[in-house]
DNA sequence: AATGCTTTGACTACAGTGAT
DNA sequence: ATCACTGTAGTCAAAGCATT
């Protein structure tokens, strides 16, 4: 024989009050649903007071609620939490859309492996439960797989965030100098495998860029900077070739008919390219870059098809440093 | 008003945990 | 191992709710 509930007095007066139809019922599965978003993780003892109604229904609601937002016990916190915290911010995505991120992220695991954490709890937070791409399709390979010090990079990152100077202790490579400077950080730069700070130095009244990797010491100051106003890294980068400053200069060179098709394959090789197509075969370019070394760099990787026209400075300087090559290989 | 459906509280059972 | 305690879930009849 099943035993009869017996439903008290006092619960039945309850009943009489307040009624319990669906509107009551989605109203409490709502305010629960708000308590536990809030981070009140809530018990079932308490939820049963706030919404009156007896402990057994909490856990009916519960039960509905989890149809639609995993919910769990957590006996640490001692109430309700979302099994994902990001569960109801879920926006829906495509997985192509998907797909990029996770290429953008193989990009700065490869370059900047903190960052890359960050845009992976991004993606956490767009995408908690929703669909996942069954794997990377597209694929990121850097010349140099780089050591970062992430410490470095961190302290630099929100410095240029939030616009506070910095004291280095710099190594250069050309002087082999140790210098110590206050910067303002206007922003970092991925290169060729490499970091760089792009910043304004006190030391020398100007703008520099600095490798990370040869700053010995950094220490964040109380400090705030300015950056002058209209100024953007990426429209100052244009002018350089790669990275590096200097004072602007017209670079003239004509390519050979052998590499014609190779030189044709990008459409532009410089924002400030000129491009001629010589009647014999040959192509004439012309860039206006600051400095001539970078570009340097770049012409000797088409050896022996090019010919420098202008700046006759240029054109000596391979002179010389081809012929101690060749002394070198004889 | 009659009917079927939904919601509810009480009771119960059971698994897991921690103290003894 | 035993016990107390807690969280969870199945079940039932009562009563309200929705629909016709």
């Amino acid at each position: 024989m099943p035993k009869k509930p017996n439903i008290k007095k006092e619960a039945l007066n309850k009943r009489k009050e307040k009624p319990h139809g669906i509107g009551e019922k989605v109203i409490n599965i709502l305010k629960i649903l708000n308590l536990i978003e809030q981070d009140r993780h809530p018990t079932v003892k308490e939820l049963a007071q706030i919404c009156e109604v007896s402990e057994r229904s909490i856990y009916r609601y519960l039960y509905i609620l989890n149809q639609v937002v995993p919910i769990v016990y957590d006996p640490k916190l001692g109430g309700y939490t979302f099994e994902n915290p990001h569960a109801l911010k879920s926006i829906p995505v495509e997985k192509e859309e998907l797909a990029v991120i996770l290429t953008l992220n193989d990009v700065l695991k490869k370059s900047a492996p903190s960052l890359s954490e960050k845009l992976m709890s991004l993606m956490e937070k767009i995408n908690p439960v929703g669909k996942k791409p069954h794997g990377q399709i597209h694929h990121y390979l850097p010349n140099i797989q780089t050591e970062l010090d992430i410490e470095k990079f961190n302290i630099i990152s929100e410095a240029a965030l939030e616009r506070m100077q910095l004291m280095i202790k710099y190594h250069s490579i050309n002087t082999n100098e140790v210098t110590e400077r206050l910067i303002d950080p206007y922003g970092l730069i991925f290169h060729d495998g490499l970091w760089f700070v792009y910043a304004y130095c006190h030391l020398r009244q100007d703008t520099r860029t600095f490798a990370i990797d040869r700053i010995i010491e950094i220490k964040q100051m109380k400090t705030k900077f300015n950056i002058p106003e209209g100024f953007t890294l990426r429209e100052k980068l244009k002018q350089s070739w790669f990275i590096w400053e200097a004072e602007p200069v017209e670079v003239k060179v004509k390519f050979s008919k052998d590499v014609a098709e190779l030189i044709k394959r990008k459409p532009k090789w410089h924002h400030s390219e000129q491009r001629t197509e010589n009647p014999d075969g040959t192509i004439t370019l012309t860039f206006t870059v600051s400095g001539t070394d970078e570009i340097k760099w770049w012409l000797y990787s088409w050896i022996p098809h090019f010919e420098i026209i202008e700046p006759v400075t240029l054109k000596e300087t391979m002179k010389e440093e081809l012929k101690k090559a060749l002394e070198r290989i004889n």
